[in-house]
DNA sequence: AAAAGTGTCAACCGCTATTCC
DNA sequence: GGGAATAGCGGTTGACACTTT
């Protein structure tokens, strides 16, 4: 097939460009769009999605009047429009996850988001390209290699077991005041609910956010990349930060499903988390904490330099 | 303030696997 | 059984935002 490209001057939507598709058949020639999704285009796609349900992506597309491939529809509605898809930075846990995930599994990343509820392989993916690799890289080997690999299980993942932690041990406390609070002006006044009440609006107004989101995007975000740049919290591992139930603008339901350590249990991760965690308390060789000596990475390297 | 460099991520590409006819 | 269509996957690219000089 022979394509010609061009801007999309000549398009309805504005921005992303149109493709030509010459065929021999004048009548079959039709115009595709490509780049960016605008927002009319994610409104059709999804109002589609839902009445009718996920089908033959190529038939979707026409049929919902989308000048999109079924192969461009099909990426936009897994990778974003999906309810349920989560944004944003990856939690320690989930950065943990990753590292010991792909340590089994190498390149794997439709697999390995299989065990990050809400993650999609294209972040998993782009995780790992532009984080780890870039730490890789700052230690002079390749991601693959026993440098990397050794530094990653002595230095990397126990850190971010450390950090774990003592987000879990914060938000227990944290939780426990709250409680403490709570029952202080329960008992004091009535008007004690006006604390639960003062919590950010958007909380639910963004309901597959996670807890360190910011309100929904504006209408002018088209592609979501904008938004959840601006939503990124200055400071490290902030998404999982909702461990003061204070800070987290999001119900204690909805930060467990979104991988939030808050103090309560259930845990997001279920298997595979607690046989790390299992792996990590009983094979000190590889998580031990004391092996730092080896200073490839110093400490600020790891916690100075964002993980996420 | 502007230019250059860098990082991030949505979207596309090409390939393989699977399903359908 | 075989070919076409579709789905799914991993790799790559390009645009944009941010940082540094």
């Amino acid at each position: 097939m022979d394509a010609l490209w061009k801007q999309g001057s000549s398009c309805d939507w504005p921005a992303a460009a149109t493709v030509i598709i010459n065929d021999d058949d004048a009548a079959a020639e039709e115009l595709l769009r490509r780049g960016p999704w605008t927002v009319d285009e994610d409104a059709l796609l999804a109002g589609y999605v839902a009445a009718h349900g996920e089908g033959r992506w190529n038939d979707l597309a026409r049929a919902a009047g989308l000048r999109r491939t079924g192969k461009s529809c099909r990426l936009r509605w897994l990778n974003y429009l999906r309810p349920g898809v989560r944004h944003g930075d990856f939690t320690p846990r989930e950065q943990l996850l990753i590292l010991d995930l792909h340590s089994r599994w190498g390149n794997r990343w439709s697999k390995i988001a299989a065990h990050l509820p809400g993650r999609t392989d294209n972040e998993v993916k782009n995780y790992w390209r532009t984080r780890v690799q870039k730490h890789a890289k700052q230690l002079g080997c390749d991601v693959g290699s026993h440098r990397f690999h050794d530094a990653m299980m002595n230095l990397w993942m126990p850190r971010l077991l450390e950090r774990i932690h003592a987000d879990e041990t914060a938000a227990a406390a944290a939780a426990t005041a709250a409680h403490n609070v709570s029952r202080y002006y329960s008992a004091a006044s009535p008007s004690h609910e006006l604390l639960s009440s003062s919590q950010p609006a958007y909380g639910n107004a963004a309901p597959m956010g996670n807890c360190a989101r910011a309100p929904s995007p504006d209408a002018s975000s088209v592609t979501g990349s904008s938004w959840s740049r601006e939503a990124s919290p200055p400071s490290q591992f902030q998404s999982s930060s909702c461990s003061t139930m204070a800070g987290c603008s999001t119900s204690t339901e909805q930060c467990q499903n979104n991988g939030c350590s808050s103090a309560t249990s259930v845990d997001m991760f279920d298997e595979s988390w607690s046989e790390l965690l299992a792996r990590a308390n009983h094979d000190d060789t590889e998580f031990g904490l004391g092996q730092t000596g080896d200073n490839w990475w110093s400490l600020e390297d790891i916690w100075e330099q964002p993980l996420y």
